[in-house]
DNA sequence: GTCTATAGTTCGATAGAC
DNA sequence: GTCTATCGAACTATAGAC
């Protein structure tokens, strides 16, 4: 049985005004006014606002995570002695999430991430964690064959700099174009995702040379 | 003339309140009611909602921009050769951010910050652009300085890949906790600031090697 | 500066017809 | 599955006394 028409629309619509109002900032009649149905209905097919915000972030966050995880898999499965290069593994992590600013629920849906990614209360928390902490923990584990290296808490706080940075890359706030001037804009996916591996790599791989005994020192012979 | 003690004690409650329920979350009656005042004074005192929002931000974004201003100016002045080290600069910017951390206020405001910043809306990025853009163009040109060698494309990138990551890390979400399984927690604010700025540093360093010709390839031999 | 009272609007959710 | 109608509560902002 295909999910009903009227649904889709709904959640639609609720991820646009969601990203772009907030969740307390939007109402069920705007809702079921972008939708072009009754508020009733809503009621109807998706129980509560707050069922509601999480049919939103289950749609998208199981689509994105699954072709992360394959693409993660088939790294490993095509490299050559089994270890794939940190970029490769990067590049699963991030194509996946940027690209999906190519399509229009990408542009609302990372909006909607970056701001639940940065909550604190018990319900985004949890919501974080029965939705992104599966992945997270099969990132963690494959950075930590790829950098056997790099210490434990290096991968733990590595990891989660990192996808700081991509989460908040999704959302196009054409901050680079205003501050370059103009000269570079945040609408060049390629780029971006490029920038993202590189960054990330290298921050990753620096972590490695932050010994544990070493705390409160850092090099300065860089630059 | 000192600022009235109701006033400040309004921008406090507003403050914890905007923190933990969203701007749209949080009505007014909740902030008189958590303020202790009737609900007309805050009219009164801070006009709309709107400027209410605006008046939070200003005097903590102010307060901590100020710092890193003054950090910054000294790091240049003390450097032998007049260029400080890479980290030396990223330290002016990440621990004046991390260690209001430490006072109660910063925990609230981190989480209003952190969602803002990743706000599409022309309310967000009018309010971004003026009270964050002035210190962003200090930091490029600063960076400018340290990297000689990075393109500037390169600047502008890291430096918002960098900002990323220290604004989303302000936020106590504990989720390191969680995935470490409790070996790691972000309540470790001088491991937090090392951990940014080694990371960023390298980071940084990393997007020199990414020639403006070669984009789409990446090297593979990391690791 | 601080209060009470309230105008005028909008909210989430449900009842019940079809 | 989809609708209209509506309840009871909460909202921002202001008027006006002190």
């Amino acid at each position: 049985m295909a999910v009903t028409k009227a649904k889709d629309s709904i959640l639609d619509a609720a991820e646009r005004l969601f990203a772009q109002f907030d969740y307390a900032g939007t109402s069920m009649r705007m809702i079921a006014e972008e939708a072009g149905v009754a508020q009733a209905l809503i009621h109807y097919h998706c129980k509560t606002k707050d069922n509601l915000f999480e049919l939103i972030l289950e749609r998208r966050s199981t689509m994105i995570n699954r072709i992360r995880q394959e693409r993660l898999k088939q790294c490993f499965d095509e490299a050559e002695g089994g270890i794939p290069t940190l970029e490769q593994v990067l590049d699963s992590f991030v194509r996946p999430a940027i690209e999906s600013g190519r399509y229009s629920w990408g542009t609302y849906f990372s909006q909607i991430l970056a701001k639940l990614a940065n909550s604190v209360d018990d319900r985004s928390r949890d919501l974080v964690h029965k939705y992104y902490d599966p992945i997270a923990r099969e990132y963690i584990e494959a950075l930590k064959k790829v950098l056997p290296e790099l210490p434990d808490s290096g991968v733990y706080w590595g990891y989660l700099i990192m996808t700081s940075a991509v989460v908040s890359s999704m959302p196009r706030t054409r901050r680079i174009k205003r501050l370059s001037e103009g000269i570079l804009d945040d609408d060049s996916i390629e780029q971006m995702i490029e920038r993202l591996i590189q960054f990330n790599a290298s921050g990753l791989l620096g972590l490695s040379t932050l010994s544990e005994q070493n705390n409160g020192r850092l090099r300065t012979d860089v630059g």
